[in-house]
DNA sequence: CGTCCTCCTCTACAGATGTAGAAGACTCTA
DNA sequence: TAGAGTCTTCTACATCTGTAGAGGAGGACG
């Protein structure tokens, strides 16, 4: 569909240019398409940004929920994914900091990472899941970004790599512990 | 200074706007000068986001370095004076992200916070800090951008409070524990 | 075959943007 | 006070950007 490859280039030119980079122009040449295309597609620039992030969001739907029986592990591969998925995940933090000043974007990425971290506090047992989950989501957070742009996106080992999987495993371990 | 007002400027547009409301004429306004004022002191664009952003690594300079006896609360602390200062944190993840594909960026960031963590995870006897500090620094570089931007800025205490530093604190004490 | 409808491509244009240089205002020294 | 040097403001212009609409290609359907 025309307007899944057309959100697809947005999205590749955000995260390599960032949001000054994302121009109807620009994604009709990174498409291959002839010129007017995103255009037609999404007349406004907001129509262009909400169209990528929704895009995203949609992606996005199936990777959570980790095996019961290896939640670190599987929570180690979910984080690995992401930093091998690089664009995308660096498109979703622009439009994190997007939605900051244009808060319709909120509602569209249909974050709940929350919940479902909440949730596997829960089944943990945890004392107090609430406080607990809201502590997981923010290292695990911190662990994606840290090693996509942050000081170990120069240090740490090579995302999709068992080596990368182990370290992170080891780092969710400890963050999951009572 | 001329300058740094105008680098100040920068700051707040790049936090309220993004990336893309920085420009000469849009900073211009912002700083209250004359049209022409930023397009002469940064004559290109590169120059003026370079510009503002060695503007917030100057300021950084003085935060970090917590008190050994109350390493968490300090930690803390600092958190949430990030989070009242909000548009320079904004901007500041903002400048992250664009030093993704734009590397100068990184070096004039004097953003050694891995090696703050390190030491401080040394202090506290780890038995790898290496690692520890690595794992810290994503826990607080996550706590952060949770309450910043993430899910917690809308559920957390407000930032700048007493329940805010004990809600922060009570995290980092978890974090910090070997 | 003709007609309608949808999808696609092209062109136009007002306004914004990056960048440069000319000219004026100001400051300090001799 | 005169002059040199710097700081500040203004203006110009090529290019890019957002947005709109006209028209064409091609298929579906009668």
């Amino acid at each position: 569909m025309r307007r899944d490859l057309i959100a697809d280039a947005a999205i590749d030119l955000v995260a390599e240019q960032g949001m000054r980079g994302l121009t109807h122009r620009a994604v009709d040449r990174r498409a291959g398409l002839p010129e007017g295309s995103t255009s037609a597609y999404f007349r406004t620039r907001k129509a262009l940004v909400e169209g990528f992030v929704a895009r995203l969001a949609n992606q996005e739907q199936q990777d959570i929920a980790p095996d019961p029986d290896d939640v670190a592990g599987s929570i180690a591969r979910t984080i690995d994914s992401w930093l091998v998925e690089r664009n995308r995940t660096l498109a979703r933090y622009a439009a994190m900091l997007e939605a900051t000043h244009h808060p319709e974007l909120k509602s569209i990425m249909a974050h709940s990472p929350r919940e479902q971290a909440t949730a596997i506090a829960k089944m943990l047992g945890h004392e107090d899941p609430e406080r607990a989950g809201a502590h997981l989501t923010a290292f695990l957070e911190g662990l994606l970004f840290y090693r996509l742009v942050g000081a170990g996106s120069t240090v740490g080992p090579t995302p999709g790599t068992e080596e990368s999987v182990r370290d992170l495993k080891a780092a969710v371990e400890k963050a999951l512990r009572p």
